[in-house]
DNA sequence: ACGAATAATACAACCGGTTGCATTATTGAC
DNA sequence: GTCAATAATGCAACCGGTTGTATTATTCGT
């Protein structure tokens, strides 16, 4: 049986209390005394019981997180990452997480994320891929429980952390417009996510800017699974051939779109370049590696808990919002177009 | 404030207990009053404080889960898709996970699983990535935790879930065999955890039951990374040319294989046919897509909650180990040798 | 109609901590 | 030497449930 602090009351000839309080370095116990219970406390390798502490102090010091994993969505590598970043950081800080995989029931439904919410187990809630009118706030709100996005939230009064999508994408766009592309495509990411639409708004920019009209015909709607990203493009490719490059708003979406084209026997990059978004290790190592936009998946793992810390301890109920810096990260899947405009023989 | 038990039991004039009771479904209390603390219940959305009555019965209902991910480490999807299992399994058996990613101080310390397990905030734990010699099982016996791992433990007193890997890696690497190849290199994971050994051994099995001997040259250790399969691939490649086909021992170290061998110039599967173990659904988006040893991700996970379920409610202190059966999944980084012994042009 | 059996509910302790306040011991001032 | 201030510790309530046992109300046999 584990020692309890009545068991080292009862050796030590004290009370509860004062055990307690030594351990919680209160000024008010002697320090002689304190000494005598920090080693008692050594010796017979007491440890705290968090679920007592959490019940008297109804601070669990535990974090949900809801990941989009589970049986029913394809995972992408990139929550694994962040799951890493998100972890190490939180106990950092002094603590755990508590997961909440997606729901199996599919539907969008939230259930299992607003039960771990309101169940009382823990102090911060951490979210990911916001939905444009994401249910979420409204009921997190409610539970006045403090919650952190991993993306940008729409309700300004909702905090989050996200890597900057629109003046990524842009960037990334802009890249392939100055090395000579005249027809990029572009397989977004699910309509309700935010970051869908940041991105294919930095992909729209960069065409704007470049004084070049968008083209409805060479945007398809991904899901953000590689299978989401081989579908669009291959919707793409059956009425539209007269393309040289591809913008995907991720990376494992590019690794679909990737697919799909060398099944259409276009080569990658001479026919047809293709970008990504994420920065996944992965993007490394396909053939040939995707250019990419970098986000600092760690500085965002990190970010997100301090945030939601701050949060959490912060008399200050004002949401807080950071943007951090992506990165465009050239590899060999992006080229100059070999001719002036399509690539595609057979053409019309 | 969220309603107690104690504001249900004043409202309808009645006990905690009783109300308990009811709540449990003890068929002590009457029927009548049953139904109208129900509805009460119902109506004023009571939920029970799972941190009160973790106090009080000694279950958590909650399972540690210790995932080989973190800033140090890559990480391998084949954990995301796990994580996913386990954790739609968990809530199915109404259990939480309580993440413990890799220590952030690396060095194989695994002291942030051990704090977890020993925190009495769990009702038990799944390990991933058994070693050799792992040291977390004496501590955890020590703690009196029921746990479970996923991969074969040393320990016969140990439970675990396990792809068959010996038998898999033998089939798959027969199949390298039987389509002519007489030189297949193999890129082992890290030695000291068992899934390595295993996976080495059915290679081992394939070339002595094919009359093979085993050459030490061609095979290499890596680590379970992509970065460690394709420097593992380099090294071999250095002294030794004059091989056909590369079993990688997992997905991603054979994606690190792949770009290893591109950078040398060397077509795949045409000069050389490459063979991993796992069956990521990234495997299917490489170029060529990998051949691989599909592992049942999904039920990995869901038996692994499955024995662990049953070691918790177990009378039975008998150790459970359960082999799932692998697939081989070919696909086109797999291929008949072209010439009959060695295919890279200036070997000897 | 009475005592025993049974049904329904209440009481109180307990899980292992935290914390406000009371109590006791020590010290210093005058 | 007395009293107030201060230091050190103890008491007891509380967090929100569960559970063994006591208590009360009802039913039944005879």
């Amino acid at each position: 049986m584990r020692p309890t602090l009545q068991d080292m009351a009862s050796i030590l000839n004290l009370s509860k209390s004062t055990v307690s309080r030594a351990l919680a370095g209160d000024p008010r116990v002697a320090e002689v005394t304190r000494h005598r219970i920090l080693t008692l406390a050594q010796q017979i390798g007491y440890r705290p019981n968090p679920v007592a502490r959490g019940l008297a102090t109804r601070r669990t010091n535990t974090i949900g997180l809801a990941v989009p994993c589970g049986p029913r969505s394809f995972s992408d590598p990139f929550y694994l990452e962040f799951l890493g970043a998100v972890g190490d950081t939180a106990m950092k800080y002094g603590y755990s997480l508590l997961l909440s995989t997606a729901d199996s029931d599919g539907a969008g439904g939230y259930r299992s994320h607003m039960e771990l919410a309101d169940s009382a187990r823990i102090d911060g809630m951490i979210l990911t891929e916001p939905k444009v009118a994401d249910e979420r706030v409204r009921m997190l709100k409610e539970m006045d429980l403090p919650f952190v996005f991993l993306g940008v939230a729409q309700d300004p009064n909702v905090s989050w952390v996200s890597g900057d999508n629109r003046g990524g994408a842009a960037k990334a766009v802009t890249r392939l417009i100055e090395l000579g592309h005249m027809r990029i495509a572009c397989v977004t990411g699910p309509r309700d996510q935010t970051a869908s639409g940041a991105r294919f708004e930095g992909y729209c920019r960069a065409l704007a800017e470049a004084g070049m009209s968008l083209d409805r015909n060479i945007v398809a709607a991904g899901d953000f699974t590689q299978a989401g990203g081989y579908i669009a493009m291959r919707s793409i490719l059956e009425h539209e051939k007269d393309i040289s490059a591809v913008f995907a708003c991720n990376d494992v979406m590019a690794f679909g779109v990737m697919r799909a084209l060398r099944e259409a026997g276009l080569l990658i990059p001479n026919d047809v370049s293709v970008l990504g978004f994420d920065g996944i290790p992965l993007a490394r190592y396909m053939d040939p590696p995707l250019a990419t936009v970098r986000q600092p998946i760690l500085e965002l793992g990190t970010t997100v808990i301090e945030v939601l810390v701050e949060q959490m301890n912060g008399k200050s109920g004002c949401p807080i919002h950071r943007v951090l810096p992506v990165e465009f990260q050239p590899a060999c899947s992006i080229a100059p177009p070999e001719r002036a405009s399509g690539s595609v023989s057979g053409a019309v």
